[in-house]
DNA sequence: ATAAAACCTATAGATTTACTAGGAATTTAT
DNA sequence: ATAAATTCCTAGTAAATCTATAGGTTTTAT
């Protein structure tokens, strides 16, 4: 599994609402401006969040996306899975033909993939939101900056 | 980074190669055989394989492939490197336009992106060939099964 | 000499990705 | 009520990438 453009997107506009902590709906156009995503395609990225239950939407003139909960409760990995497929990292099982000749490796490569999963699992389901946005503070903040 | 056929190919392929043990040179058409890989496809990765010096041909009759290095010196970064592009997860940074303005989050993905690769990068870097034979003996041989 | 194999280059077909377009539905401001 | 603003829905397109195939050249063992 590679990080697609869309995924990337779609964690940059959740990064956006939780950074911008607003309980004001916040507009595609404004969050396409701020993040650099063309506003046409974050449409139908906000809609699979919307999908997945982590943003609610407001139409209308004072229209725009609000974060549902609490972004400390929500994780990148939960995000990637909204707008990605699926997210394993190993190659894609064999299900075309009907293979049920096994082959020498089959066993061994199937657990290390396996694992190569799980720890790529624990990566995304150990970062939230809040998480992202006090590393981003962090690290522009010239208050904690000490190597001045 | 996804594990591309191309990669799931070349890892299987050098699997064949340490599983065997082989001192003779083993040829294309077997590795193809044994691994499920179309052969004409598997020429091209064999080619990188030796390019990138993991692997010696000899060709005509009795030509085919050896294993240059222990396997258990030869790591699964060194094939998937060899053969696929990049390894990073992470995005594609934007080389693309002069983006020169800074988004709120760029330093915090940054990081982010940088630590799973450097996850990523550990794991494939930590097994080698030997491993994954040793792995798929264990799984396989009937007197190592204990739980029959 | 012949056969068998690696090697080289090109390319076709399929799939995925990133993005765009047009309009319908809904809400707010006036 | 009307108009404007915004989300929402459904296609579709251009480009890139990936997988695989094809034809022919070079090398080597017998």
């Amino acid at each position: 599994m590679a990080i697609s453009k869309r995924s990337e997107y779609a964690l940059r506009a959740v990064f956006e609402l939780a950074y911008r902590g607003s309980q004001e709906p916040v507009k595609i156009q404004r969050i396409a401006e701020s993040q650099g995503i063309p506003s046409r395609f974050l449409e139908g990225i906000m809609n699979d969040l919307r999908n997945a239950g982590f943003v609610e939407s407001r139409r209308g003139s004072e229209g725009g996306y609000v974060l549902v909960m609490d972004s400390g409760e929500l994780f990148v990995a939960d995000v990637l899975r909204a707008v990605q497929g699926q997210l394993s990292v190993g190659p894609e099982s064999t299900t075309g033909g009907i293979e049920n000749t096994y082959r020498a490796g089959d066993a061994a490569f199937s657990q290390y993939w396996q694992k190569v999963d799980t720890m790529m699992m624990n990566l995304f389901t150990e970062m939230t939101f809040a998480d992202l946005v006090k590393s981003e503070q962090v690290n522009t903040d010239p208050v904690l900056d000490f190597n001045i």
